[in-house]
Formats: structure tokens, C-alpha cells, sequence
RNA sequence: GGGCGAGUGGCGGAACGGCAGACGCGCCAGCCUUAGGAGCUGGUGUCGCAAGACGUGCGAGUUCGAAUCUCGCCUCGCCCACCA
């Protein structure tokens, strides 16, 4: 402060944000007051909020999911944690290589100027990132390392090549993205040919080898449960039997068909048997009369998306193909169908079929008049008229199942399973849900698959020493339907590191959501170009306290980020075993038409005109005072007045006689103990200090916020009283503006500053909460009669319980209520209530 | 179809099984102003002049006491959607 500010006397006082705004986070900037240091003293705290993908602007939801973690990182930092609460952008993927195909922008080019942009809007929120640490996935210095990740799995054997259906176009002889394919009639957005599915060789991980452990690590997070158990869902474990089928192949020689069932105390009621119509199996088995029918069933089934195929309430078809399989308990020959409600991807791919006890083998059974024979029933009870029996209660027994008839049905179970383990046909068996990760994509801007493909050797990984593999600048992107990297001469021109001959590098790059599995490891030593971190910055830093992000990321990243920790912990790399501990999800701000935002709808809404009106703190407190943080909502402005001139009270509360002239008491003793507060005041304070801390760590911020304006409006009656000027008053406002600090971080840094308190407040300690001088002198207690409020009670909390009740059956309502009987019961919960019962109660 | 949430004033929303509606918006009245879409003070769940009665989607139940717990139903949202 210059005295010529001062001279200039009511202008400057007045609240004018933009006044300030700017300048304090321009110093906070310069001096690095949020640059996380390894060495700092303090407990470590790693404060992760989800990057952002870089579409250009920020709207309110950026605001909205980052100043949540912000006011916590804020608080956590004056109570003496070391903070690291860094950011970065997940910079790879589609949109802008679009932007690259539509508008001839190169993706590098969108990409970066989308992130200055956008570093420049999240300047604005006023935010402790800590900048130094900044990354983005599409930077070569990053992927590289990516690339080094994908090589350890791949020498672990986690990374692995395997066919898979891709969504093809028969005319142009190219692979189609998901979007690609158009409208229910699935045609190329090209030529309009119906597409096709077609196995190409894509790269996957291993995920399913973490299934068990992905599972049951689940339950010691500290996370949302819907969260928690959408995981366990997408797991999906399933317990049960592995049961083969004995089958003769046309050439006499003999194969079994493996199932899986949950059900194996149902065997006996195997009338039929399914099998996915892409399984292996299908086209040896077939018999030479059915294959014209089979052969067009299978390609009207690969030309189904998955979304299709599954959708409900579609009727059951399938084709018998021909052939008979053995039931390996009845000994039964019974026929094998293909249909496409049985899925490759699940289990074997193929299913005993028990239509008694399936809705779905029941539904297929009917329709192509298979037979239905029930094996297990209510004991004592008789098969249901037109139905399946699949309910599962406590007293069912088998019925027609050989030496397991009469033996209950949650017994036959295991019993069966060991009687086909021990004939060598099976034995009890988990499977998941969850498939293995494909990684691969057939895309430009994404990291480039570190893998070379030589005649003589096959697919070979590129030496580490040869990282990162660079994605070429100069390529046509043209719409071809082709990755623009398969017609790039120079990127396919590689020599294998085995021999040496020439050799043709992959195209494919890998998924964004490989960037986005390891990017919380980056920045604990997001500088290092030796390797992809350094273990003891990492050590020092990783696990991730705490995380924020939208609860859309429920399986997919946040499985994803879960199995690479694991990986990278078995390949020796890391040791810990969960890569986020503590997880909180925002809600979504949703458009004033009540969806989601997107600028197809054009309903997005840009805080920048708001921020320009109001400045950056009120749209923060707005933001956070219009609900639960995890709810969310339809976007509305309705209210921000209020907040403004709350912040407005704030100002002129605070607001010294003369700026910076330490007129205000109390410099020397920040918050004391609140000795010289008037009573209300110090008792409001010291509730507030509770209350407000208590919100902030639980991710309550209306209430906080509410709360804060509670202890304004309790400083407000204080001068409104005179008492101004005293020492109490003005501990009472260093206290509000300390607790404000998080969630409007400007306007508490300039009052404490104006107010001659030393720089910085974000620096300062955290007001304590004192119980006893939150306490109360006098309560009120609620007297009921039958449960109903009746009268109140004014007493000193260490009145005695005798003491209270006998005020409370004196009381003339009460008696009133009583009519001169005694009470049937005084229910009397101290501190909180009087409850007196009447007799005819 | 299955799973998980959520239904509270005109609005956003508060409320360890214990005073329903904190805090704010809006609205009403008054004050101050040449003026105000500024500021300040007070009021504001519904019905009622009042005493009072009734009130947390609907219906039951548990309890001295239910927005809160249990069961059934209705509505909305999200997730999974033929997973054997």
C-alpha cells in the first residue's frame, strides 16, 4: 500500500475485486507460494483432481469440480501439511485429430493452444496449482514414458497381441472408428456400405489378471460407495463350474466343449447346449447339411454391434448346427445350437442350456420346441405352469438327477462339481465379467505403440534407447477411414533390433486412457527425462491422498489407474499397492436446460463474464454455496447477488479505519485464545472454527459457507453494537478471514493485508477450535408432550437432570396438557429434549 | 429387465432418530435517497382474526418421538443392460 492509495481515500475502499484479483495472484505466482517442495517440513498431502481433456474453454463445470479440492488444499496447507496439488491436461485423443480433418488445424497445433488457453482460465479461478509441475499426455517428454510402460507390460507378458472384431468397410478396405459406423443399418460414413466385422490383430492388457485382486481391494478404499460397487459390478465375479461336453468331431476323433454355469446342480436338466456363433468349434462341428444355415446365422451375427445384440427384450434366435454333445452326468445326447444371446467374450463361449431354470434357455426352448425338464424344485412342490423355476431359496431339492435326487440344491452344488472334477469333466470354476483392455487404436493423434513387425523375427519391442517412438508432424489428414500413420513412408520404415533387416513399425497408438492410468506417477517428478519417475520422489509423494473427479470415470480410468499401480508394483516398480485412496466426486453442473453441457446444444456456460462482473471469489463461493459438491445441477446465476454482497458485509467489516495502519488490535496475537471477544462473539467464533473446518474436510461447502455467514452476521451485530474497535472484534475478523481463505482466496488475502497482518494468509495456521469457549452459557431446551412441542426451557447446561425435569412437568403448558395426572414416562435426552408422556398413552 | 440414488417452502437447499425449513435467493412492508435493478431494517411453510391446527411424494409399520429406520407403491435421475 502506497500512501498515495490511501490519500485517495473512499475510492480505494470501496469492494472492488478486480482491484486486487489480479495482483495477488500475479505475487502468489512469482513467489511460488504454491510450489510443492520435497523437502519441506510437514506431513506429505497429494491433492489430485482429475486432469482435463484440452476442448478449448473452461465452462463452470471446470470451475465447479476444481475449486472443491482447492478449498481443501488451501485449508490442508495452514494446517502444516505439505501440499502437492498439481495439474496437467490429457492432451491425446479424437477431437483433435477431427479438428485436424474438418478445419485443417494440425492436432499439435489445436492441442496446445487449447492448453494455453485453458492454463490461462484455471490463472483466473484463483486456484493453488502448483504450475511447475504442469504436464500434458501428448508431450513427447511424457509419452515416452508411456511408451516405456506399454514395454515393461510387454516383457511381463501383460501387453499381448490377439485378434479381435473391428468394424470394417468391405468397399474401402478400412477399419472404421465406433463413430464411424452410422445409424441402426451400421453403414460407413463414407460410401454407405454396410459394414462388416472383421478379426484384426489388436494389442490388449492383461487386466483380467488383476481381476481378483481389482475386486477385493475394492473394499478397503475410501471412496463413494455407488463408486465402489459399480467396480465390484464391472468385476463381475461369478462363482461356479467348468463342465466339459463330450462331442465326436466328423472325423471320429473326439473333443469337448467346455461351459460355464453357475448352476452346476442343474446339469441333469441340460436338454440342449448354445454356443456363441463365433466360437472356434462352430464351423468343425457343423453338419455338411445345416452349414449353408449356420454359415449365414454367423455372418448376420458379426454384423450386429454388441449394443444390438444385447439389447433387451429382442426375441431369442439361434440355428441348430447339426450336432449332438454328450451330457456328461445323463449321458444324453443332446443337440448344440448357436445363438447370439451367448457371448464369446464370456465364460467359454458357450453354455449347457437348462431352459427349466434360465429365462433365457427357457425363452430359446420355446420358441424352436426344445425340450424343458425341471431338476430342481420347492421340496415337495411341482414344476411351475409356463415358466422357469429360477428363484433360489433355502429348502429346494433335486428331483430326476440320478444319485443326486433328494440332495438340496445349495449341497448339489459342490457335490456335482467334485464328481465332475474327480471324472476329469470340470470342477468348480470363477469366472469375470471384466475383459481384458484393448489398448489399440487405429488413430493418429495418440502414443504411438512402441512394437516393429520383422518378416524374419515378428513383433519385436523398440529398445528402450530408442524412445520416445515419435509421431510425425508431416502427415496427411485427409478423411481417409486410415490412420494417417499407415501411409507415412518414414514412420513405417524401422529395422528390427534383433537382426537389423528393415522392418515395418505398428501404426497402431494406444487408448488415452493408458496416458491417463499413470499420470498421478508423473508428477511427483514430472521434470526427469532419465526415466519415468524417480522412485524416491515417488516414494515420498505416491499414494494419492485424496482424488476428485467426475463420477463418469467410475470403472473405466479409474480401473484402469488401479491395475497399472498393481502391474507396475509385481514388475518391482512401485510399492504400494492402490494408487488412490481417498476419492470424492463433484456433481455435474448440467446446462439451464437442465443436460448436459456441450457446444452442439450450445448451452455451456462461460464463468468469464461472470468472473469479469463479480470477480473470482464470489463465482467460487457461489459455485460451492449452491449445493452439495457431489450433487451437482442445473446451471443458474440466481443468487450470486446474495453472495456478492455477502463478501460485500466481509469487506466492510474488515476494513480497518486506515488501510495497513495496524489501527486494528491484535496483530501480535492473530486469534489468542478470543479472551476479549464479547460472549456471543467468541462463541460464534469458535462454532464457526468447528463447523467450517469439520464442512471443508467432508466436502460440505454450502455449509461451511452458510456457516461463514453466520459468524459475518454475528461481526456485523458486533459493530452494529460499537464494538468496532476492540481487540475481540478484531480477532473475531482475523478468525473469518483465516476460514474464508480457502474459498475466496483474494478478497481474505487483501482485508488481511490491508489490515496490516503479514503476507501471506494462505500461509498463516489454522484457527483452532477451543470447545469450552464454543459452549454455550445458557440452552434451550424443547419440552414435548407426547412428542409434540409444547413449551421450551431456558437453562444453564450444568442444570441437573432432576432439576430439568421438574421445571418441565412445572410448566403450565405441560400441566395444561396433563389435566393434574402424573406422567406414564419423562423420556429426558440432555442438551437435547424433554419428552413427557401423558397416560393414556 | 436388474442395481444404486433422490423426492422437504415460490426457488437453491439445512436438519448425530429429538425445536422441520439453517444459510441464501425471491417476494412483501418500512427507512434512506432527486432517483434506483443500490444500501439498511423487519417480515415471509400452509390454513386461521386469534387460540390453534396441519405440514418433508403416497400408504402402512417400528418408536415416548420419524424428513431421517423398515415394508409396499408412485415419480425422477444415474449406472449396468441376454454375463450363463
Amino acid at each position: 500500500m502506497t500512501a498515495g492509495t490511501a490519500v485517495r481515500g473512499s475510492r480505494a475502499r470501496r469492494f472492488e475485486p478486480a482491484s486486487y484479483e489480479r495482483k495477488w495472484r500475479d505475487r502468489w505466482e512469482r513467489e511460488g507460494l504454491y510450489v510443492a517442495r520435497d523437502d519441506a517440513a510437514g506431513e506429505k498431502h497429494y491433492l489430485l483432481t482429475m486432469y482435463p481433456y484440452t476442448s478449448g474453454d473452461l465452462h463452470v463445470g471446470h470451475w465447479y469440480a476444481v475449486t472443491g479440492p482447492d478449498i481443501v488444499a488451501r485449508m490442508r496447507r495452514m494446517q502444516g501439511y505439505n501440499v502437492m496439488f498439481p495439474m496437467g491436461f490429457d492432451s491425446f485423443g479424437l477431437p483433435a485429430e477431427n479438428a485436424a480433418i474438418d478445419r485443417g488445424i494440425h492436432p499439435a497445433v489445436w492441442t496446445s493452444t487449447n492448453i494455453d488457453r485453458m492454463r490461462a482460465q484455471f490463472r483466473t479461478t484463483g486456484c493453488s496449482f502448483d504450475w511447475s509441475r504442469e504436464l500434458a499426455s501428448s508431450d513427447p517428454g511424457y509419452y515416452r514414458w508411456t511408451q516405456w510402460i506399454f514395454l515393461q507390460l510387454y516383457r511381463a507378458g501383460l501387453a499381448y497381441r490377439a485378434a479381435a472384431a473391428v468394424d470394417w468397410c468391405p468397399k474401402d478396405q478400412v477399419v472404421l472408428a465406433r463413430e464411424q459406423v452410422l445409424g441402426t443399418e451400421r453403414r460407413c460414413w463414407r460410401c454407405g456400405t454396410p459394414v462388416d466385422k472383421r478379426d484384426l490383430e489388436q494389442w490388449f492388457f492383461r487386466i483380467t489378471n488383476y481381476a481378483d485382486e481389482l475386486l477385493s481391494g475394492v473394499d478397503g478404499l475410501d471412496w463413494p460407495e455407488p463408486i465402489k460397487l459399480m467396480q465390484r459390478n464391472w468385476i463381475g465375479r461369478s462363482e461356479g463350474a467348468e463342465i466339459d461336453f463330450p462331442v465326436t468331431l466328423p472325423d471320429g476323433s473326439n473333443e469337448r466343449i467346455r461351459v460355464f454355469t453357475t448352476r452346476p446342480d442343474t446339469v441333469y436338466g441340460a436338454t440342449f447346449m448354445v454356443m456363441a456363433p463365433e466360437h472356434p468349434l462352430v464351423s468343425v462341428l457343423t453338419a455338411p447339411e445345416r452349414r449353408t444355415d449356420v454359415e449365414a446365422y454367423v455372418s448376420a451375427a458379426r454384423r450386429q454391434t454388441e449394443i444390438e445384440r444385447l439389447s433387451a427384450d429382442r426375441e431369442k434366435s439361434g440355428v441348430s448346427i447339426g450336432a449332438y454333445a454328450t451330457n456328461p452326468m445323463t449321458q444324453e445326447q443332446i443337440p448344440i445350437w448357436i445363438a447370439d444371446y451367448v457371448l464369446m467374450g464370456y465364460g467359454t463361449g458357450a453354455i449347457m442350456a437348462v431352459p427349466a431354470h434360465d429365462e433365457r434357455d427357457y425363452a430359446f426352448a420355446r420358441r424352436y420346441d426344445l425340450p424343458i425338464r425341471y431338476v430342481v424344485l420347492p421340496r415337495g412342490g411341482s414344476p411351475p405352469e409356463g415358466e422357469p423355476f429360477v428363484q433360489h431359496t433355502a429348502d429346494e431339492v433335486l428331483v430326476e438327477s440320478g444319485e443326486f435326487t433328494g440332495m438340496p440344491a445349495s449341497e448339489a452344488i459342490g457335490a456335482i462339481s467334485r464328481q465332475l472334477a474327480d471324472l476329469g469333466l470340470g470342477g468348480p470354476a470363477v469366472t469375470y465379467r471384466l475383459r481384458d483392455w484393448l489398448v489399440s487404436r487405429q488413430r493418429y493423434w495418440g502414443p504411438p505403440i512402441p512394437i516393429v513387425y520383422c518378416n524374419e523375427h515378428g513383433a519385436q519391442p523398440v529398445p528402450e534407447s530408442e524412445l520416445p517412438v515419435q509421431l510425425p508432424a508431416d502427415v496427411n489428414f485427409a478423411p481417409t477411414g486410415v490412420s494417417p500413420l499407415q501411409s507415412h513412408a518414414g514412420f513405417l520404415r524401422a529395422t528390427c533390433p534383433v537382426c537389423g533387416a528393415s522392418a515395418r513399425r505398428e501404426t497402431d497408438t494406444m487408448d488415452t486412457f493408458v496416458d491417463s492410468a499413470w499420470y498421478y506417477l508423473r508428477y511427483a517428478s514430472p521434470k526427469n527425462d532419465t526415466r519415468a519417475w524417480e522412485p524416491e520422489q515417488v516414494r515420498e509423494w505416491l499414494p494419492v491422498d485424496l482424488y476428485t473427479g467426475g463420477a463418469e470415470h467410475a470403472v473405466l480410468h479409474l480401473l484402469y489407474g488401479r491395475f497399472l499401480t498393481k502391474a507396475l508394483r509385481d514388475l518391482g516398480l512401485l510399492s504400494f499397492d492402490e494408487p488412490w485412496l481417498r476419492l470424492r466426486n463433484q456433481g455435474q453442473i448440467l446446462g439451464a436446460d437442465h443436460a448436459r453441457m456441450s457446444k452442439s446444444r450450445g448451452n455451456v456456460q462461460n464463468p468469464d463474464d461472470l468472473t469479469a462482473a463479480y470477480g473470482a471469489d464470489t463465482v467460487r463461493a457461489f459455485l460451492m454455496f449452491i449445493g452439495p459438491w457431489d450433487q451437482g445441477g442445473p446451471w443458474s446465476p440466481t443468487g450470486i447477488d446474495g453472495i456478492h454482497r455477502w463478501l460485500g458485509r466481509v469487506w466492510d467489516a474488515a476494513l480497518p479505519a486506515t488501510d495497513g495502519a495496524r489501527d486494528t488490535p491484535g496483530d501480535e496475537d492473530l486469534l489468542g485464545t478470543g479472551d476479549e471477544m464479547t460472549r456471543a462473539l467468541r462463541r460464534a467464533t469458535h462454532v464457526a472454527i468447528a463447523g467450517v473446518t469439520d464442512d471443508y474436510e467432508g466436502f460440505r461447502f454450502n455449509t461451511a459457507i452458510a456457516k461463514l455467514m453466520e459468524l459475518t452476521n454475528a461481526i456485523v451485530r458486533e459493530r452494529e453494537a460499537g464494538m468496532a474497535g476492540s481487540r475481540g472484534y478484531a480477532q473475531a475478523v482475523d478468525a473469518l478471514l483465516l476460514l474464508l481463505a480457502p474459498v475466496a482466496p483474494h478478497i481474505a488475502e487483501e482485508l488481511w493485508s490491508r489490515r496490516g497482518r503479514p503476507y501471506s494468509i494462505h500461509r498463516q495456521s489454522w484457527p483452532i477450535h477451543d470447545p469450552g469457549l464454543a459452549a454455550a452459557t445458557t440452552i434451550e431446551l424443547p419440552v414435548q408432550v407426547d412428542g409434540k412441542l409444547r413449551d421450551r426451557l431456558v437453562v444453564t447446561p450444568d442444570t441437573p437432570a432432576d432439576e430439568i425435569e421438574r421445571l418441565a412437568l412445572g410448566s403450565e403448558r405441560v400441566q395444561a396438557y396433563l389435566g393434574g395426572r402424573p406422567p406414564a414416562r419423562v423420556i429426558h435426552v440432555p442438551g437435547r429434549l424433554v419428552n413427557v408422556v401423558t397416560p393414556r398413552h
